[in-house]
DNA sequence: GGATTAACTGACCGGTCGGTCAAATCATGC
DNA sequence: GCATGATTTGACCGACCGGTCAGTTAATCC
Protein backbone atom coordinates (compact mmCIF):
# COMPACT_ATOMS: atom_id res chain seq x y z
CA UNK A 1 0.00 0.00 0.00
CA UNK A 2 1.70 3.48 -0.76
CA UNK A 3 2.52 5.93 1.48
CA UNK A 4 -1.15 8.29 0.69
CA UNK A 5 -3.29 5.97 1.04
CA UNK A 6 -1.75 4.27 4.57
CA UNK A 7 -2.45 7.99 5.42
CA UNK A 8 -5.59 8.22 4.69
CA UNK A 9 -6.28 5.12 5.93
CA UNK A 10 -5.02 5.85 9.89
CA UNK A 11 -6.31 9.65 9.29
CA UNK A 12 -10.45 8.07 8.75
CA UNK A 13 -9.89 5.43 11.73
CA UNK A 14 -8.79 8.55 13.98
CA UNK A 15 -10.64 11.52 12.74
CA UNK A 16 -13.44 9.36 13.27
CA UNK A 17 -12.64 7.81 16.65
CA UNK A 18 -11.33 10.71 18.10
CA UNK A 19 -12.36 14.18 15.67
CA UNK A 20 -10.70 16.76 14.49
CA UNK A 21 -8.83 19.16 16.94
CA UNK A 22 -8.03 15.88 19.56
CA UNK A 23 -6.10 14.46 16.61
CA UNK A 24 -2.93 15.66 15.63
CA UNK A 25 -0.61 15.43 12.34
CA UNK A 26 2.07 13.41 14.07
CA UNK A 27 -0.38 10.80 15.86
CA UNK A 28 -1.76 10.12 12.31
CA UNK A 29 1.64 9.70 10.75
CA UNK A 30 3.01 7.54 13.59
CA UNK A 31 0.05 5.22 12.64
CA UNK A 32 0.62 4.95 8.89
CA UNK A 33 4.50 4.56 9.66
CA UNK A 34 5.48 8.05 7.83
CA UNK A 35 7.55 10.81 8.57
CA UNK A 36 5.96 13.99 9.35
CA UNK A 37 7.98 15.72 6.20
CA UNK A 38 6.36 12.54 3.56
CA UNK A 39 2.93 13.83 5.57
CA UNK A 40 3.40 17.40 3.88
CA UNK A 41 4.59 15.71 0.42
CA UNK A 42 1.25 14.39 -0.25
CA UNK A 43 -0.98 17.02 2.08
CA UNK A 44 -0.98 20.92 1.63
CA UNK A 45 -2.34 21.22 5.24
CA UNK A 46 -4.10 18.78 7.92
CA UNK A 47 -7.08 20.69 6.28
CA UNK A 48 -6.57 19.13 3.11
CA UNK A 49 -6.01 15.71 4.68
CA UNK A 50 -9.38 15.85 5.97
CA UNK A 51 -11.49 16.71 2.81
CA UNK A 52 -9.60 14.35 1.37
CA UNK A 53 -10.77 11.52 3.91
CA UNK A 54 -14.13 12.83 3.51
CA UNK A 55 -14.14 12.51 -0.20
CA UNK A 56 -12.76 9.02 -0.24
CA UNK A 57 -13.53 7.08 2.36
CA UNK A 58 -16.71 8.29 4.08
CA UNK A 59 -18.02 8.57 0.92
CA UNK A 60 -17.21 5.09 0.59
CA UNK A 61 -18.81 4.58 3.83
CA UNK A 62 -22.07 6.03 2.61
CA UNK A 63 -21.96 4.40 -0.83
CA UNK A 64 -21.58 1.03 0.94
CA UNK A 65 -24.69 1.70 3.43
CA UNK A 66 -26.59 2.81 0.73
CA UNK A 67 -26.25 0.10 -1.75
CA UNK A 68 -27.12 -2.39 0.37
CA UNK A 69 -30.28 -0.61 1.66
CA UNK A 70 -31.61 0.57 -1.58
CA UNK A 71 -32.34 -2.30 -3.17
CA UNK A 72 -34.58 -2.97 -6.36
CA UNK A 73 -36.11 -6.27 -4.93
CA UNK A 74 -37.59 -3.81 -1.72
CA UNK A 75 -40.74 -1.31 -1.87
CA UNK A 76 -39.66 1.93 -1.52
CA UNK A 77 -40.41 2.58 2.41
CA UNK A 78 -38.66 -1.01 2.74
CA UNK A 79 -35.77 0.51 1.57
CA UNK A 80 -35.80 3.36 3.89
CA UNK A 81 -36.20 0.68 6.90
CA UNK A 82 -33.14 -1.36 5.45
CA UNK A 83 -31.01 2.31 5.59
CA UNK A 84 -31.82 2.42 9.15
CA UNK A 85 -31.07 -1.49 9.89
CA UNK A 86 -27.53 -1.38 8.26
CA UNK A 87 -27.33 1.99 10.07
CA UNK A 88 -27.84 0.30 12.81
CA UNK A 89 -25.77 -2.80 12.26
CA UNK A 90 -22.42 -0.04 10.64
CA UNK A 91 -23.05 1.15 14.68
CA UNK A 92 -23.22 -1.74 16.46
CA UNK A 93 -20.21 -3.10 14.91
CA UNK A 94 -18.09 -0.33 15.47
CA UNK A 95 -18.99 -0.39 19.09
CA UNK A 96 -17.83 -4.06 19.43
CA UNK A 97 -14.63 -3.50 17.97
CA UNK A 98 -13.50 -0.21 19.25
CA UNK A 99 -16.08 -0.05 22.19
CA UNK A 100 -17.51 3.14 21.45
CA UNK A 101 -20.50 4.06 19.81
CA UNK A 102 -18.90 7.15 17.54
CA UNK A 103 -21.86 8.36 16.02
CA UNK A 104 -21.89 9.63 12.23
CA UNK A 105 -18.74 10.88 11.03
CA UNK A 106 -20.31 13.31 8.71
CA UNK A 107 -22.70 14.64 11.90
CA UNK A 108 -19.22 14.63 14.12
CA UNK A 109 -16.96 16.73 11.94
CA UNK A 110 -19.68 19.09 10.75
CA UNK A 111 -20.48 19.88 14.44
CA UNK A 112 -17.15 20.17 15.47
CA UNK A 113 -15.94 22.28 12.50
CA UNK A 114 -19.06 24.13 10.95
CA UNK A 115 -18.02 27.18 12.79
CA UNK A 116 -14.56 26.98 12.12
CA UNK A 117 -14.00 25.99 8.35
CA UNK A 118 -16.38 27.13 5.91
CA UNK A 119 -15.10 24.99 3.12
CA UNK A 120 -15.42 21.71 5.71
CA UNK A 121 -18.90 22.96 6.61
CA UNK A 122 -20.30 23.16 2.93
CA UNK A 123 -18.44 19.83 1.78
CA UNK A 124 -20.62 18.49 4.24
CA UNK A 125 -23.68 20.40 3.49
CA UNK A 126 -23.57 19.02 -0.17
CA UNK A 127 -22.90 15.61 1.34
CA UNK A 128 -26.12 15.70 3.37
CA UNK A 129 -28.19 17.40 0.73
CA UNK A 130 -27.30 14.31 -2.05
CA UNK A 131 -28.47 12.04 0.40
CA UNK A 132 -31.26 13.95 1.14
CA UNK A 133 -31.91 13.44 -2.73
CA UNK A 134 -31.58 9.76 -2.86
CA UNK A 135 -34.17 9.42 0.06
CA UNK A 136 -36.40 11.70 -2.10
CA UNK A 137 -36.38 9.68 -5.23
CA UNK A 138 -37.63 6.71 -2.52
CA UNK A 139 -40.85 8.71 -1.62
CA UNK A 140 -41.32 9.90 -5.04
CA UNK A 141 -41.50 6.46 -5.86
CA UNK A 142 -43.59 5.23 -3.13
CA UNK A 143 -45.84 8.08 -3.72
CA UNK A 144 -45.99 6.70 -7.69
CA UNK A 145 -46.81 3.23 -6.67
CA UNK A 146 -49.67 4.37 -4.50
CA UNK A 147 -47.96 3.20 -1.33
CA UNK A 148 -48.25 6.42 0.61
CA UNK A 149 -50.20 9.54 -0.32
CA UNK A 150 -48.74 12.68 -1.62
CA UNK A 151 -46.86 14.76 0.13
CA UNK A 152 -43.73 17.09 0.30
CA UNK A 153 -40.86 14.06 -0.41
CA UNK A 154 -38.45 17.32 -0.55
CA UNK A 155 -39.25 18.09 3.14
CA UNK A 156 -39.89 15.17 4.26
CA UNK A 157 -36.84 13.27 2.85
CA UNK A 158 -34.94 16.11 4.70
CA UNK A 159 -36.91 15.44 7.32
CA UNK A 160 -36.33 11.89 8.03
CA UNK A 161 -32.55 12.29 7.15
CA UNK A 162 -32.28 14.74 10.04
CA UNK A 163 -34.09 12.12 12.39
CA UNK A 164 -31.73 9.62 11.24
CA UNK A 165 -28.57 12.11 12.15
CA UNK A 166 -30.13 12.75 15.54
CA UNK A 167 -30.63 8.81 16.34
CA UNK A 168 -27.22 8.67 15.81
CA UNK A 169 -26.33 11.27 17.90
CA UNK A 170 -28.13 9.77 20.50
CA UNK A 171 -26.73 6.70 19.79
CA UNK A 172 -23.09 8.31 20.62
CA UNK A 173 -24.96 10.20 23.83
CA UNK A 174 -25.46 7.03 25.23
CA UNK A 175 -23.11 4.73 23.78
CA UNK A 176 -25.25 2.40 23.00
CA UNK A 177 -26.36 1.67 19.02
CA UNK A 178 -29.75 0.05 20.06
CA UNK A 179 -31.44 2.99 20.54
CA UNK A 180 -31.26 3.24 16.65
CA UNK A 181 -33.29 -0.20 16.55
CA UNK A 182 -35.53 0.77 19.16
CA UNK A 183 -36.42 4.35 17.76
CA UNK A 184 -35.38 3.65 13.93
CA UNK A 185 -38.92 2.34 12.81
CA UNK A 186 -40.48 6.16 13.60
CA UNK A 187 -38.62 7.55 10.51
CA UNK A 188 -41.73 5.91 8.52
CA UNK A 189 -43.81 7.83 10.50
CA UNK A 190 -42.08 11.22 9.59
CA UNK A 191 -44.51 12.88 6.97
CA UNK A 192 -44.45 16.71 5.80
CA UNK A 193 -47.32 18.29 3.80
CA UNK A 194 -49.31 15.21 3.17
CA UNK A 195 -52.24 15.60 1.42
CA UNK A 196 -54.46 13.61 2.61
CA UNK A 197 -55.05 12.30 6.29
CA UNK A 198 -52.96 8.73 6.74
CA UNK B 1 -19.72 40.84 38.65
CA UNK B 2 -17.54 38.22 40.32
CA UNK B 3 -14.36 36.54 38.64
CA UNK B 4 -15.80 33.06 38.88
CA UNK B 5 -18.80 33.84 37.19
CA UNK B 6 -16.91 36.25 34.63
CA UNK B 7 -15.16 33.02 33.39
CA UNK B 8 -18.25 30.87 33.45
CA UNK B 9 -19.87 33.61 30.96
CA UNK B 10 -16.93 33.61 28.44
CA UNK B 11 -16.41 30.27 28.92
CA UNK B 12 -20.31 29.94 27.68
CA UNK B 13 -19.71 31.56 25.09
CA UNK B 14 -16.54 30.38 23.29
CA UNK B 15 -17.04 26.94 24.27
CA UNK B 16 -20.82 27.46 22.52
CA UNK B 17 -19.28 29.46 19.16
CA UNK B 18 -16.34 26.96 18.53
CA UNK B 19 -16.41 23.89 20.54
CA UNK B 20 -13.87 22.36 23.75
CA UNK B 21 -11.43 21.63 21.92
CA UNK B 22 -10.68 24.94 19.48
CA UNK B 23 -10.96 26.89 22.72
CA UNK B 24 -8.15 27.57 24.63
CA UNK B 25 -7.58 27.84 28.82
CA UNK B 26 -5.85 31.37 27.76
CA UNK B 27 -8.54 33.10 25.58
CA UNK B 28 -11.31 32.04 28.53
CA UNK B 29 -9.25 34.11 30.51
CA UNK B 30 -8.19 37.01 28.19
CA UNK B 31 -12.25 37.62 27.72
CA UNK B 32 -13.19 37.31 30.89
CA UNK B 33 -9.99 40.23 32.05
CA UNK B 34 -8.85 37.19 34.47
CA UNK B 35 -5.21 36.19 34.50
CA UNK B 36 -4.28 32.35 34.39
CA UNK B 37 -3.14 32.04 38.10
CA UNK B 38 -6.48 32.92 38.97
CA UNK B 39 -8.57 30.49 36.73
CA UNK B 40 -6.99 27.55 38.49
CA UNK B 41 -8.06 29.31 41.99
CA UNK B 42 -11.53 28.86 41.13
CA UNK B 43 -11.66 25.46 38.62
CA UNK B 44 -9.30 22.19 38.96
CA UNK B 45 -8.77 22.00 34.91
CA UNK B 46 -10.81 23.25 32.05
CA UNK B 47 -12.77 20.03 32.31
CA UNK B 48 -13.92 21.06 35.89
CA UNK B 49 -14.90 24.61 33.91
CA UNK B 50 -16.79 22.76 30.95
CA UNK B 51 -18.93 20.55 33.37
CA UNK B 52 -19.64 23.65 35.11
CA UNK B 53 -21.19 25.42 32.40
CA UNK B 54 -23.03 22.31 31.37
CA UNK B 55 -24.70 22.77 35.05
CA UNK B 56 -24.80 26.04 34.98
CA UNK B 57 -25.66 28.16 31.39
CA UNK B 58 -26.08 24.94 29.12
CA UNK B 59 -29.12 24.38 31.95
CA UNK B 60 -30.37 27.58 32.41
CA UNK B 61 -30.88 28.03 28.72
CA UNK B 62 -32.74 24.63 28.65
CA UNK B 63 -34.95 25.71 31.05
CA UNK B 64 -35.50 29.58 29.77
CA UNK B 65 -36.92 27.82 26.38
CA UNK B 66 -38.88 24.96 28.11
CA UNK B 67 -40.58 27.59 30.74
CA UNK B 68 -41.91 29.52 27.33
CA UNK B 69 -43.03 26.38 25.74
CA UNK B 70 -44.15 24.20 28.37
CA UNK B 71 -47.25 26.71 28.91
CA UNK B 72 -50.37 25.31 30.93
CA UNK B 73 -52.38 27.13 28.52
CA UNK B 74 -51.66 25.27 25.37
CA UNK B 75 -52.53 21.92 24.55
CA UNK B 76 -49.96 19.72 25.13
CA UNK B 77 -48.92 19.28 21.53
CA UNK B 78 -49.08 22.41 20.72
CA UNK B 79 -46.62 22.78 23.77
CA UNK B 80 -44.22 20.70 21.57
CA UNK B 81 -44.83 23.10 18.41
CA UNK B 82 -44.02 26.03 20.88
CA UNK B 83 -40.56 24.15 21.33
CA UNK B 84 -39.77 24.10 18.15
CA UNK B 85 -40.99 27.53 17.84
CA UNK B 86 -38.55 28.53 20.49
CA UNK B 87 -35.71 26.46 19.38
CA UNK B 88 -35.65 28.05 15.89
CA UNK B 89 -36.13 31.65 17.79
CA UNK B 90 -33.12 30.49 19.84
CA UNK B 91 -30.98 29.43 16.36
CA UNK B 92 -31.84 32.45 14.74
CA UNK B 93 -31.57 34.89 17.36
CA UNK B 94 -27.82 33.33 17.73
CA UNK B 95 -27.52 33.00 13.85
CA UNK B 96 -28.37 37.48 13.43
CA UNK B 97 -25.92 38.09 16.81
CA UNK B 98 -22.77 35.71 15.69
CA UNK B 99 -23.44 35.69 12.01
CA UNK B 100 -23.46 31.78 12.20
CA UNK B 101 -26.00 28.77 13.16
CA UNK B 102 -24.29 27.28 16.46
CA UNK B 103 -26.92 24.46 16.39
CA UNK B 104 -27.63 22.57 20.39
CA UNK B 105 -24.82 23.37 23.04
CA UNK B 106 -25.53 19.99 24.32
CA UNK B 107 -25.49 18.45 21.05
CA UNK B 108 -22.09 19.96 20.40
CA UNK B 109 -20.33 19.10 23.03
CA UNK B 110 -21.41 15.69 23.37
CA UNK B 111 -20.31 15.29 19.70
CA UNK B 112 -17.02 16.22 20.17
CA UNK B 113 -16.42 14.81 23.64
CA UNK B 114 -18.24 11.28 24.01
CA UNK B 115 -15.64 9.29 22.69
CA UNK B 116 -12.83 11.38 25.05
CA UNK B 117 -14.21 12.32 28.26
CA UNK B 118 -16.62 9.84 30.02
CA UNK B 119 -17.43 12.55 32.74
CA UNK B 120 -19.06 14.88 29.69
CA UNK B 121 -21.03 12.39 27.99
CA UNK B 122 -22.49 10.79 30.76
CA UNK B 123 -23.19 14.18 32.01
CA UNK B 124 -24.91 15.43 28.50
CA UNK B 125 -26.81 11.71 28.29
CA UNK B 126 -28.57 12.45 31.91
CA UNK B 127 -29.72 15.97 30.85
CA UNK B 128 -30.95 14.34 27.07
CA UNK B 129 -32.73 11.82 29.84
CA UNK B 130 -34.79 14.87 31.77
CA UNK B 131 -35.73 16.42 28.62
CA UNK B 132 -37.01 13.67 26.81
CA UNK B 133 -38.93 12.63 30.41
CA UNK B 134 -40.86 16.25 30.08
CA UNK B 135 -41.69 15.58 26.70
CA UNK B 136 -42.71 11.94 27.41
CA UNK B 137 -45.26 13.62 30.56
CA UNK B 138 -46.93 16.13 28.00
CA UNK B 139 -47.53 13.21 25.74
CA UNK B 140 -48.76 11.36 28.15
CA UNK B 141 -51.38 14.11 28.99
CA UNK B 142 -52.01 13.98 25.67
CA UNK B 143 -53.24 10.53 25.31
CA UNK B 144 -55.20 11.27 28.26
CA UNK B 145 -56.69 13.98 27.15
CA UNK B 146 -57.74 11.72 23.66
CA UNK B 147 -56.08 14.29 22.21
CA UNK B 148 -53.81 11.47 20.33
CA UNK B 149 -54.03 7.84 19.93
CA UNK B 150 -52.06 5.44 22.74
CA UNK B 151 -48.92 4.49 22.18
CA UNK B 152 -45.20 4.11 23.74
CA UNK B 153 -45.16 7.75 25.11
CA UNK B 154 -41.49 6.92 26.22
CA UNK B 155 -39.98 5.88 22.67
CA UNK B 156 -42.04 8.75 21.04
CA UNK B 157 -40.56 11.08 22.95
CA UNK B 158 -37.04 10.04 22.95
CA UNK B 159 -37.70 10.01 18.94
CA UNK B 160 -39.09 13.51 19.23
CA UNK B 161 -35.92 15.15 20.84
CA UNK B 162 -33.55 13.29 18.59
CA UNK B 163 -35.41 14.77 15.58
CA UNK B 164 -34.87 17.99 17.44
CA UNK B 165 -31.18 17.32 17.81
CA UNK B 166 -31.31 16.57 14.22
CA UNK B 167 -32.53 19.21 13.02
CA UNK B 168 -30.72 21.74 15.15
CA UNK B 169 -27.42 19.98 13.40
CA UNK B 170 -28.95 20.03 10.01
CA UNK B 171 -29.28 23.78 11.11
CA UNK B 172 -25.67 24.60 11.94
CA UNK B 173 -24.81 22.14 8.95
CA UNK B 174 -26.33 24.86 6.20
CA UNK B 175 -26.22 27.16 8.37
CA UNK B 176 -29.25 28.00 7.93
CA UNK B 177 -31.63 28.37 10.97
CA UNK B 178 -34.66 28.20 8.40
CA UNK B 179 -34.62 24.74 8.20
CA UNK B 180 -36.11 24.02 11.92
CA UNK B 181 -38.93 26.50 10.77
CA UNK B 182 -39.81 24.65 7.69
CA UNK B 183 -39.27 21.08 9.05
CA UNK B 184 -40.27 21.62 12.32
CA UNK B 185 -43.42 20.41 12.43
CA UNK B 186 -43.09 17.00 11.07
CA UNK B 187 -41.58 16.79 14.78
CA UNK B 188 -45.96 16.41 15.74
CA UNK B 189 -46.03 13.28 13.01
CA UNK B 190 -43.32 11.14 14.86
CA UNK B 191 -45.23 7.89 16.48
CA UNK B 192 -44.02 4.83 18.28
CA UNK B 193 -46.06 1.86 18.87
CA UNK B 194 -48.89 4.02 18.02
CA UNK B 195 -52.13 1.46 19.02
CA UNK B 196 -54.86 2.45 16.43
CA UNK B 197 -54.15 3.61 12.93
CA UNK B 198 -54.16 8.10 13.16
C1' DG C 1 25.54 7.08 -17.50
C1' DG C 2 23.92 11.23 -16.47
C1' DA C 3 20.17 14.22 -15.44
C1' DT C 4 15.71 14.97 -13.52
C1' DT C 5 12.16 14.35 -10.52
C1' DA C 6 9.53 12.01 -7.01
C1' DA C 7 9.73 10.16 -2.44
C1' DC C 8 11.41 10.36 1.95
C1' DT C 9 14.04 11.74 6.20
C1' DG C 10 14.49 13.93 10.64
C1' DA C 11 15.84 17.91 12.77
C1' DC C 12 13.98 22.23 13.49
C1' DC C 13 10.72 26.48 13.73
C1' DG C 14 7.78 29.73 16.52
C1' DG C 15 3.88 29.36 19.01
C1' DT C 16 0.36 27.42 22.00
C1' DC C 17 -1.30 23.93 25.07
C1' DG C 18 -3.01 22.84 30.05
C1' DG C 19 -1.26 23.49 34.28
C1' DT C 20 1.96 25.13 38.39
C1' DC C 21 3.79 28.11 41.80
C1' DA C 22 5.86 31.53 44.94
C1' DA C 23 5.03 35.88 45.94
C1' DA C 24 2.13 39.94 46.24
C1' DT C 25 -2.25 42.06 47.37
C1' DC C 26 -6.62 42.36 49.38
C1' DA C 27 -10.41 41.87 52.68
C1' DT C 28 -11.87 40.48 57.09
C1' DG C 29 -12.22 39.85 62.03
C1' DC C 30 -10.13 40.62 66.38
C1' DG D 1 -2.32 47.14 64.33
C1' DC D 2 -2.05 42.62 63.33
C1' DA D 3 -3.02 38.09 61.87
C1' DT D 4 -5.38 35.20 58.65
C1' DG D 5 -7.15 33.42 54.66
C1' DA D 6 -9.00 34.47 50.15
C1' DT D 7 -7.73 36.34 45.88
C1' DT D 8 -4.73 37.75 42.29
C1' DT D 9 -0.52 38.10 39.75
C1' DG D 10 2.64 36.85 36.02
C1' DA D 11 6.49 34.27 35.19
C1' DC D 12 7.36 29.65 34.29
C1' DC D 13 7.04 24.40 33.06
C1' DG D 14 7.44 20.55 29.75
C1' DA D 15 4.80 18.81 26.11
C1' DC D 16 2.79 19.28 22.00
C1' DC D 17 0.92 21.87 17.98
C1' DG D 18 0.96 22.48 12.60
C1' DG D 19 4.23 23.31 9.44
C1' DT D 20 9.10 24.01 7.13
C1' DC D 21 13.26 22.77 5.03
C1' DA D 22 17.85 21.31 3.52
C1' DG D 23 19.45 17.28 2.33
C1' DT D 24 19.32 12.12 1.14
C1' DT D 25 17.63 8.21 -1.39
C1' DA D 26 15.15 5.91 -5.05
C1' DA D 27 12.98 5.57 -9.37
C1' DT D 28 12.44 7.25 -14.19
C1' DC D 29 13.69 8.95 -18.64
C1' DC D 30 16.71 10.22 -22.49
Amino acid sequence: MNTRERLLLSARDLLYARNYGHVGVKEICDAAGVQKGSFYHYFASKQALALAVLDTYFVELKEDIFSRSFLPSLAPMQRIAALVDNIYEFQRLTREQTGKTLGCPYGNIVSEMATLDETIRSKVATFFRKVEQEIQATLDEAVTLGDIPACNTEATAAAMFSYLEGLMLQAKTRNDPEVIQALGSAVLTIRIGAQYPQ
